[in-house]
DNA sequence: GTCTATAAGGAGATAGAC
DNA sequence: GTCTATCTCCTTATAGAC
């Protein structure tokens, strides 16, 4: 096998340090020093790879994004009758934040402290209409129970799902596919026995 | 009517305005300054009041704790069926979280980074841990889907109800009630017809 | 590509006057 | 109970050597 070679740092590498230690301490409360210790070079040698703490938020921020919007795009969320595609969306987004976990939670967590953040926060309220639009097309097919106020079973579907990055551990407990399914389970048909 | 008189602020007075602040930028993206200009008083009257910026955060999370632990103590949560209990102690969570809304959002964001977030954290484990007995229980007469895993049920739902801290703006969209009977029915019967 | 040294400013907290 | 002034430390970011 080839010796392992990586000692130094591409943007994306140092990204992925990052995002490990702002998701741990929250973005504010990691500083510079934070950022070198756990990348195990100084402070200033970050300056090489990226402009400042807020560029790495913001590419960080931007491929949990692009992940995002790209399930809508997927045939299965643009073909087939509404509560299908509702149901494909929602699984493939639980699957998108858990495939990229670390970029995903760090872009839940924003706050709008400053313009990156704003941004990122106006692209979900984006997303989330999208996804309300699907549960409005079902509802006016029948396919949801009848007293489903709209934007607030939006609002409960996506808290359900973003939870997951606030407790899946990879290798601990439930697997990607096991979380997927159960999340689309619970959301559709309840815990309850009918 | 007796005129306002309140220029001066309680320990209490004063934290309620702080945790406004706390959730608006985050406790860490929080300065003392940010806290003396919201309160209108300067920056060290505020250590006249408490001794640190922590001891602000540490009141905060014990009345929410309070207020949910409360809820366990309710005879609504001790006696009867299993899946009545589980579903009262959904509801009441759901109300605490809507009556202390400033104060729980605040517990629900910590991160861990000192010793007083990390005792935070710990608490909200246990109670987790009782609400997952009664998710237990009601698996165990049947009243649950039999698919159903319990510490990854109770993680969903727990993701549902503390999301509300997410969006839940007082007099807009919802109201308290409202919002704690969607909670219940979506978690329990789910979206779809059946 | 990494380092040491340091600038410039903001943080939490305290002293002591009124 | 509130203020101004200040301490000390830590913050982000830069300069310039190797």
């Amino acid at each position: 096998m080839t010796m392992a070679k990586r000692d130094t740092y591409t943007p994306d590498s140092l990204l992925a340090v990052a995002v490990e230690v702002f998701n741990e301490r929250g973005y504010d409360g990691t500083s510079m020093e934070h950022l070198s210790r756990a990348a195990g070079i100084s402070k200033s040698s970050i300056y090489h790879h990226v402009r400042s703490k807020e560029e790495l938020l913001r590419r960080a921020i931007n491929r949990a994004l692009d992940g995002l919007f790209g399930v809508l795009e997927e045939p299965g969320a643009t073909g087939g009758r509404a509560i299908e595609r509702l149901e494909y969306v929602t699984r493939r987004v639980a699957e998108v934040l858990l495939d990229e976990l670390p970029y995903v939670t760090l872009l839940l967590r924003v706050r709008g402290n400053t313009d990156t953040e704003r941004w990122a926060m106006e692209r979900r309220r984006e997303f989330d209409h999208r996804v309300a639009a699907l549960l409005k097309e079902a509802a006016a097919d029948g396919d949801l129970r009848p007293d489903v106020d709209i934007p607030l079973a939006t609002r409960l579907l996506f808290g359900m799902i973003n939870s997951i990055v606030e407790w899946y551990r990879p290798g601990r407990g439930a697997g990607r596919d096991e979380v997927a399914e159960a999340v689309v389970r619970t959301a559709f048909a309840g815990l309850r026995t009918s």
